[in-house]
DNA sequence: TTGAAAGCGATACCAC
DNA sequence: GTGGTATCGCTTTCAA
């Protein structure tokens, strides 16, 4: 069996209490009593039961991490980069997929109570904020990331949807594009980005928006595809899209190659996120960056900064987004704005 | 604070004993007094403390995860699968990305030990045995999966990566190529789907083997596009790529486009692995699957058999990998082979 | 400077 | 059928 606290004080010749404010470095010991004690912990590679001290009431050092789909890319980086920074502050993460399932969220939530987590990191992304509240009310440490921030008070670590919006419509204008097709997923964070886009339009002379058809259901590359497909079919199709994720974007690109079209010469693309997989497919996507690292950085320590109680308020950290400009997009060329100013005239 | 069994014996005026013994459904109780606890519990709201439960020697019900990787898709799903049999069987998973470090690797388990996980499902890659040996010999369970299974006697769930190499080659074989070069970093799984591979050249009339330049020393995009270009450089270019996951394969793709050459009609690309990113490239990938669900489901019914003690003696399972053909191989033009065939006359 | 003992929340043996 | 109590491994208060 391990060697437990006993053992230790047995051998050493020393109480448990003894052998407990040594590991602990708490009360006063002698020297002597201390390096005798560490040296039977050495020689029997005693190691201290995590569960006997929470039982005490101390802190498991175990986070909760609430995700919709870990085989989500963006999803499985932001876990990387949380994860990463847990091992150095001494915490580990039970990572939990929701789907975006309220059921499924709060039953974790409750397994993982049971199992004293420290506190949770939600990034899951469904729009239900009464467990949040209740995990709050019931003073459990909680951040929120990557996931549309509730009105009431809570850590949380999200980035500028607004601005990275009117990033991507902005450099897309500057390139001389004027109908920008906008795909995206209906939710709170797309929503914030497509004001951002249309307060871009706005600023540089008011451009008309391009007609925007409809929400997809789904990020995912078929969706992106379809929804792109609807739109360069139609009588007057854009000559830049603005995708609210990789993926989509990338369904984008299949598109346009369906109609036998090039990008970025006949038609520019801009995602969002950059995933690793922007990098990956061919042509490279200029895509907004979120600051995955950073954003797990920094909710882990909103989060361990709240167990450890060294914060008695609550923050709200908002990080820019980045634009990254690789080989989707490109000038508008030439005669397309000749023949069209000529139209206008 | 949160309820606990003495809060639920004072307000049903029963015993602790009697408590548990309920919430358990252990010795014999009546059916009134049943009710009336069960009545309490509800009431109160009352929830198990795994912790307190887990001291008592019963299980944590949590599992730690120990692979590479969180942020690569591959390891991404399969942790997904793992977790999701998991959660159906009422288990947690801690996740610990060790980026094949053996430091790393002992680290995590040492933690973990000290938190009471039940057991351990290794997928890290490296080819360090001594921390499995040592967590078997301290009798922890302990399950295997997608990594090189060691010689000593280990539950595991593998694939057959023979089969896998062997599978691509044939395949490309009966589309008519014959110049057909390797992409693979040196791993274990890699050099046995080697071996498969050569064997089906053997099979096939003794085909001979295109020369096998070198490994790689990752397993992406660009290690593959490196080796790739190397091939394709040499005075006798190959007319197909065979690359052991399908990141290398995309980079194969990448130096073949770079070279001004079409996949597939000018060279023909095989992947392995079947990660999602294999449909998201543009052509979608021909590749070797691996099947991720069943490997993730395999592996978790395992290690709970194991911890639950259904079962004294240690399981290999292999599973076979599948052929999915898309859109990256096609057959080799005729013409080629006939100027070939010349020459050889 | 050290140790005895109570307590954390639950289980399980053994009386009654 | 039910309950008293020792126990799991550790922390902490209080005496000594």
């Amino acid at each position: 069996m391990k060697p437990t606290i006993y053992d230790v004080a047995k051998k050493a010749g020393v109480s448990i209490a003894t052998v407990s404010k040594v590991i602990n470095n708490t009360g006063r010991i002698s020297e002597k009593t201390k390096n005798k004690v560490w040296k039977v912990i050495g020689s029997l590679n005693y190691q201290q039961n995590v569960i006997a001290t929470a039982l005490t009431g101390k802190h498991t050092y175990t986070i909760g991490l609430l995700i919709p789909d870990l085989s989500n890319l963006f999803f499985a980086e932001l876990a990387r980069s949380i994860e990463d920074r847990g091992n150095e502050l001494g915490y580990n993460l039970v990572i939990c997929s929701t789907d975006y399932n309220p059921d499924k969220e709060a039953k974790y939530i409750e397994l993982l109570k049971r199992k004293n987590v420290d506190g949770f990191i939600l990034a899951s992304g469904f729009e239900n904020t009464l467990e949040v509240e209740k995990l709050i009310a019931e003073k459990y440490p909680v951040a929120i990331v990557a996931r549309d921030v509730p009105a009431f008070n809570v850590n949380a670590v999200c980035i500028d949807d607004f601005q990275g919006g009117y990033d991507a419509a902005s450099y897309l204008i500057e390139l001389g594009h004027q109908k920008i097709a906008i795909i995206a997923r209906d939710v709170w964070s797309n929503r914030e980005r497509i004001r951002g886009f249309r307060k871009a339009l706005e600023d540089h002379g008011g451009i008309r928006e391009y007609a925007f058809s409809q929400f997809t259901l789904e990020s995912n590359v078929p969706w992106g595809k379809k929804i792109a497909l609807d739109y360069l079919n139609s009588p007057d199709p854009p000559t830049a899209f603005f995708a609210c994720n990789d993926l989509l974007a990338i369904g984008a690109i299949e598109a346009i190659r369906e109609k036998k079209l090039r990008v970025p010469e006949d038609i520019s693309v801009v995602g969002f996120d950059n995933t690793v997989i922007a990098t990956i497919i061919d042509p490279q996507l200029t895509t907004i960056a979120q600051p995955i690292q950073n954003m797990g950085r920094e909710v882990m320590d909103l989060i361990v900064a709240e167990i450890k109680g060294e914060k008695q308020y609550k923050s709200r950290i908002v990080l820019n987004t980045k634009r990254i400009v690789r080989d989707s997009t490109t000038r508008l060329k030439k005669e397309r704005s000749i023949s069209k100013q000529k139209s206008n005239a």
